[in-house]
DNA sequence: ATCCTGACCCAAG
DNA sequence: GCTTGGGCCAGGA
C-alpha cells in the first residue's frame, strides 16, 4: 500500500527532475559556449539554451553547477554584476583576470559580449 | 493549490 | 542616475 504510494511519488520526482535536468543542461551547454574574455546576460543565454524568458532558471542552473561553469561570464542586463558583496568582488576580480574592462560599475558590454552562434542551439 | 523568493528584465516618471 | 510597477518562471514550504 504505502509502497505503491511511495513508489509512485518517487516516479513523479523522477520525472520533474529529469524534465528540469534538461533545461538545465541546455542552459549550462550554452553558458559553456561563452569564451575567456567573453560574456552575456542571463536572458541571452536562456535564449541561447532554447529557454527564452527563463533568465532566472540560468542563476538556478549556475548556482546548481558551481565551479563547473564560467559563472562568471553571466551578467545582467546592461552588463552589470548583480552578486553582492564578496560574490560580487569575485566576479568581478575573475573577469579582469580574463581581460574584461569595465565602465566604471558595468561591463563594457560593446567589447565583450559574446555572441551565441545559433547552429548550436 | 497558494504564497513567497530569487545572481532577472524593462518601460516609465 | 533613481525608484516603481508589472511581467516572467521554477522550486520549496
Amino acid at each position: 500500500m504505502k509502497k505503491k504510494l511511495e513508489a509512485r511519488e518517487a516516479a513523479r520526482k523522477l520525472a520533474r527532475a529529469r524534465k528540469t535536468e534538461t533545461m538545465e543542461a541546455a542552459i549550462r551547454k550554452a553558458a559553456r559556449q561563452i569564451p575567456r574574455g567573453k560574456v552575456a546576460t542571463y536572458g541571452q543565454v536562456a535564449a541561447a539554451a532554447g529557454y527564452p524568458l527563463h533568465h532566472r532558471q540560468v542563476v538556478q542552473a549556475l548556482r546548481g553547477a558551481g565551479g563547473l561553469l564560467p559563472w562568471q561570464r553571466v551578467l545582467g542586463a546592461g552588463g552589470e554584476i548583480k552578486l553582492k558583496h564578496e560574490a560580487g568582488a569575485e566576479q568581478r576580480f575573475r573577469l579582469e583576470m580574463e581581460g574584461v574592462r569595465f565602465k566604471g560599475k558595468r561591463v563594457d558590454m560593446a567589447a565583450h559580449q559574446h555572441i551565441f552562434r545559433t547552429w548550436e542551439l
